[in-house]
DNA sequence: TTGAAAGCGCTAACAG
DNA sequence: CTGTTAGCGCTTTCAA
């Protein structure tokens, strides 16, 4: 199985895919020992200047490509985190991936990402993967931990390095006080989008919800019940429409909202892609935006200043959510210390057309 | 370092996630050999009944998590598919990425995703992570090889398992003809998509492309210009604006299209972001769509229903493409054969109120 | 600073 | 059907 690299020059019947030269290989070129060449490629100074020089001469001459499959059973540690996610394809959820995977990258480590549909079970498998060494740490997107109750009710179990994006993961079986997490003060975004619409003169203000199970939708809803407090205006909880941070969501909550009796004069949603749905509902009943009601979103994703219209909504800072969750996992994963568990990162009311004073 | 399974009842000093016990420790306490252990795990059909069911049990009571590296190590198998992405925040990706993920998962592969924000640089780590065993195949959504030059061009590498999304991927230094790609017709869809323009009366049909270096993008050029011979109407270049598939480019170039001479009556946008940020800047310089100027997207994303105007679009079959796209990749990995690297899924002419006709 | 050698946890010959 | 054993390719003691 000899080839080219090594001098026998009869052609080998199939090339694999590049040269399948090993350390052993490549240390017998460059006349040296396999430590070395694992030194000198891992731990350069630690070796002396030429050896550093001809090992390193020796594989990009032969195209060495270290297996690092083999590397991480011997250091334990795979340099792959898994991101486990219920929708992908959420524009608020992409944002935060994107500069995880960006800031995950630059220190050298990769991102697998689980898309589980909210489903139980392939939570469990992604949640599995830092068992089966496959990942060395978890990002968790949603309020559910991916263990089996089983497990998170053992003493034996304790949990790997693991962050909270934008939730506070919570479980019948275990304490989860001290998980790191990264988000923004969510009863105080949802007291100030409150706010904004009662400034604006509005009184009847109805709520499509998030995931009521998710406690960053709960807090929300504590900080639009505080606004109303203040004001002095009592809350109906038929106002209140139980969403689930979808697109679709904002559809059918919006249809619930206008069969009521009295109707609201402004709809506060927990996401922009609830209030895009929310919007092309009420334009379909024949209600424009703002002039008959006013919306107000939550997340300022990507595209919300482009709709039609322009979308009155809290900002919560992707780009810092994903990058601080990436680090704050890989310092856990490098064994330091997480003085404060929890980053709450500042939002901003983003005011634009999509909500208009009353009179 | 025994432990509780082991007979010793001391509690350990720290017991590390999970009870880390291997095949060795698990064969010894189930009372049989390792290779049975293993066999009984992973081939349950090449061993007794018996075996089995001790061997299972055994694993359950302690716990038993397999290495994944190590089995990987063994059989050069990572069981990771990496998708090389240019954007993963761009809508029409993140839905064929889902798709993509829960076909890969269904045949037990984990995708690895990277987003390389169209750096050259990038695509070559994630390129190299099946050299480097981390991966066992490519999905590439861009039309660029993420392999060096140098390498494409020598006769000793050969491509690794690899599927184009929605692209064409080529080199100048690599024939890329027998590259399995899933896509649609671009052609024809572009042709389509400007005979609807035409139908509805258009004769100065303005495009805003997506990258221009793409083959989607030049093909989809391809068919609004046949369509417009087969109208008789003269292509006009001063109507073309390169882009490149963002809402950024929408913006600009609908920018650059106001300020010609002659006015165009529709805007044929290559992808639904590009249209978003088209009809917003429309908007904003007083132009209603679809009454002044018709708007014509591609994509069908998500969400573009909802969108104020509806938009008008060519649905690609976002869940169809990523579908196949693992499960070519996976046979290809599997070793085989792919009897045709083309396959073309059918798109669909969405109308809806973005474009009118022009009396 | 370098080399020899052990072994990470698993699977797959091979032999019985 | 089951067990023994030899590695997969790398890193890391340990000794020189």
């Amino acid at each position: 199985m000899e080839n080219v690299l090594t001098g026998t020059n009869k052609k080998p019947l199939r090339v694999l895919f590049m040269s399948n030269i090993g350390v052993k290989e490549l240390a017998e070129i460059a006349g040296v020992s396999t430590a070395s060449v694992s030194r000198a490629l891992s731990n350069p100074n630690r070796v002396s200047k030429r050896m550093r020089k001809k090992v390193l001469l020796a594989a990009e001459q032969v195209g060495y490509q270290p297996n690092r499959l083999a590397a991480s059973l011997r250091t334990s540690r795979s340099g792959n985190i898994v991101a486990i996610i219920p929708d992908i394809s959420d524009t608020f959820n992409s944002g935060v991936i994107q500069s995880l995977e960006r800031a995950a990258a630059e220190r050298g480590y990769s991102v697998l990402f689980g898309d589980t549909q909210g489903i139980r079970e392939r939570e469990l498998v992604y949640g599995n993967m830092v068992n089966s060494k496959q990942a060395d740490g978890i990002i968790v997107f949603s309020h559910r931990l991916p263990f089996e109750d089983e497990l998170l009710a053992s003493d034996d179990f304790v949990l790997p390095p693991m962050v909270n994006s934008c939730e506070y993961a919570h479980s019948a079986f275990r304490d989860t006080s001290l998980l790191p997490l990264v988000t923004i003060d969510n009863v105080k975004a949802g007291r100030e989008a409150t706010e904004h619409l009662l400034e604006l003169g509005h009184k009847d203000i109805a709520v499509i919800t998030g995931d009521i199970e998710s406690p960053s939708a709960r807090q929300r809803l504590e900080g639009y019940k505080e606004a109303l407090s203040q004001a002095g205006i009592p809350f109906r909880s038929e106002l209140i429409q139980a969403g689930d941070y979808t697109l679709e969501a904002g559809v059918t909550s919006t249809k619930k909202i206008l069969l009521a009796k009295k109707r609201p004069s402004a709809i506060f949603c927990m996401c922009d892609e609830s209030a895009l749905g929310c919007i092309a509902t009420l334009r379909e009943h024949g209600f424009d935006v703002p002039r008959d009601i006013s919306v107000l979103g939550f997340d300022d994703i990507r595209f919300a200043k482009y709709l039609s219209p322009s979308l009155t909504t809290i900002a919560q800072p992707v780009e810092e959510i994903g990058r601080r969750c990436a680090e704050i996992l890989l310092d856990m994963i490098d064994g330091k210390e997480i003085e404060e568990p929890q980053t709450i990162l500042p939002h901003k009311l983003m005011v634009r057309d999509s909500t208009s004073a009353i009179w």
